[in-house]
RNA sequence: GGAGAGAUACCCAAGUCGGCUGAAGGGGACGGUUUGCUAAACCGUUAGUAGGAGCAAUCCUAGCGAGGGUUCGAAUCCCUCUCUCUCCGCCA
């Protein structure tokens, strides 16, 4: 959410930013009802400074047996007045809400204008891309083959877009979690958090899915409840509403969770494999930091998913998103592609992005730059490291051999129970 | 699911019959006096927040779990909801 008041004393500023996402015409009408709110204020709450000076008198007046009956006629038309007022004002208020709460980020000044993925700028590269001396095969093939993924029965029991993992698949799973959890806790400072995969509206509203988009989220059925999708809402909402202290910052949380996506307008889109699922697992790191160290916590959060693909030795190119090809809530953001070979393509397997303060308003997460200082609303930050289903896939097709085996990445085999292959 | 209790400021807690109660009293924290130092004692300070007006000093509005209602006036009366706790039942 931007600010409003950003907004007033700045039009111009929040039209530039808007205009490289398309949608700058929204200030003016903003400014509009911002002005309508405040003369309405303005005036009401002068009219109940009135009715608070005269309500005292009216108990002096009782209090003392003289006949307050004139006062109290008064009072009663201008309670009439207030209520209209209040009423207005409340509808005012909740457009500009609806309006803010639709209206995305500003871009980061050094975020390539640009009207999609083909205007992304690539930062840097890791790793060179294996030569084959056979024909690489896509991961569903070899996941069947190995018998470890079964998409059959996945559909089976769910439906599209949902995978059964067995045996050394599952565990495969499993140890890229682990894995990855241990890194970012041991060796990069994180926080293990396992949040509740259910959450709420005001979560949800917090990190800017709701209410915009709602059609991507699956909804429970008693109501009230959203399954996840990414492990970011809950982690980031952790300090909705809270005031915390500048010394505590930055926190630094990593979150395995399941994540739920409804995949709407996906239709047709990665309808093999596990590039595309309703349900996948993800380590999430997750920042909240002061504004002044937001830039350096983000790069640094960049290198910390990075180093998992290093660690795996997997080859990955780093992604700066131009202004249309980000999210509705980042201010810039890196996506982290690695290499699928049976694609001959770099695929996503991380998002990194920086929110600056737009999730922390939605979501009030505020700090105390100083002790006796005024709070601040804190700056969000969070990526992918990694998506676990994406890694399978990317370990199955990078370390295939041509007997159709999968060579284990050193890194992992101490998680996997001490294979080294699967076959 | 059944029965009950509760939610007031940093914490605990009072709040009478609706009216100088935006909140008694403790504790804690902070400041001061005293002291060689510490402790003790004593004195003082201690809503935070959001919004609006103003160049500013400052003023105003909201706010006692949340949202409504009654009233000239609500922490106090009425309704709805949320959460917490206790007991019973059920359950991984």
């Amino acid at each position: 959410m931007l600010d409003i008041k950003l907004i007033r004393t700045n039009p111009d500023q929040a039209r530039a930013g808007l205009a490289k996402r398309g949608v700058e015409e929204l200030v003016d009408d903003l400014l509009h009802l911002d002005q309508e709110r405040r003369d309405r204020l303005t005036t009401v709450e002068n009219l109940k400074n009135k009715r608070n000076v005269v309500s005292k008198e009216v108990g002096r007046l009782k209090a003392a047996k003289s006949d307050a009956t004139e006062l109290i006629n008064e009072m009663k038309q201008v309670n009439e007045e207030i209520k209209k007022l209040d009423r207005e004002i409340k509808d005012v208020e909740e457009k500009i809400n609806n309006m803010l709460l639709s209206i995305p980020n500003l871009p980061q000044e050094d975020v390539p204008v640009g009207k999609d993925e083909k205007e992304n700028v690539e930062i840097r590269q890791w790793g060179k891309p294996r030569e084959f001396a056979f024909e690489p095969k896509p991961h569903w093939e070899l996941g069947e083959e190995l018998d470890i993924l079964d998409f059959d029965r996945g559909a089976k029991l769910s439906g599209a877009r949902f995978t059964v993992l067995k045996g050394f698949g599952a565990r495969l799973e499993r140890a890229l979690i682990n894995f990855m959890l241990d890194l970012h806790i041991n060796e990069h400072g994180y926080t293990e958090i396992f949040p509740p995969f259910l959450v709420n509206q005001e979560c949800m509203v917090g990190t800017g899915q709701l209410p915009k988009f709602e059609e991507d989220m699956f909804k429970v059925n008693p109501e009230g409840y959203f399954l996840i999708p990414t492990a970011e809402v809950p982690v980031t909402n952790l300090h909705r509403e809270e005031i915390l202290e500048a010394k505590d910052l930055p926190k630094k949380y990593v979150a395995y969770t399941a994540c739920f996506r409804a995949e709407a307008g996906a239709a047709g889109r990665d309808t093999r494999g596990l590039i595309r699922q309703h349900q996948f697992n993800k380590v999430e790191l997750v920042k909240l930091t002061t504004p002044e160290n937001s830039y350096q916590e983000h790069e640094a959060l960049v290198r910390d998913a990075e180093e998992v693909l290093k660690r795996l030795g997997l080859p990955y190119r780093t992604v700066l998103l131009s202004s249309g090809d980000m999210g509705f809530s980042a201010s810039k953001c890196y996506d982290l592609e690695v290499w699928l070979p049976s694609y001959g393509v770099y695929r996503e397997i991380s998002s990194c992005s920086n929110f600056e303060d737009f999730q922390a308003r939605r979501a009030n997460i505020r700090f105390r730059p100083e002790p006796d200082a005024k709070p601040d609303f804190v700056h969000t930050l969070n990526g992918s490291g990694l998506a676990i289903g994406r890694t399978v896939a990317a370990i199955l097709e990078n370390y295939q051999e041509e007997d159709g085996t999968v060579t284990i990445p050193e890194a992992l085999v101490p998680y996997m129970g001490g294979i080294t292959v699967i076959k």
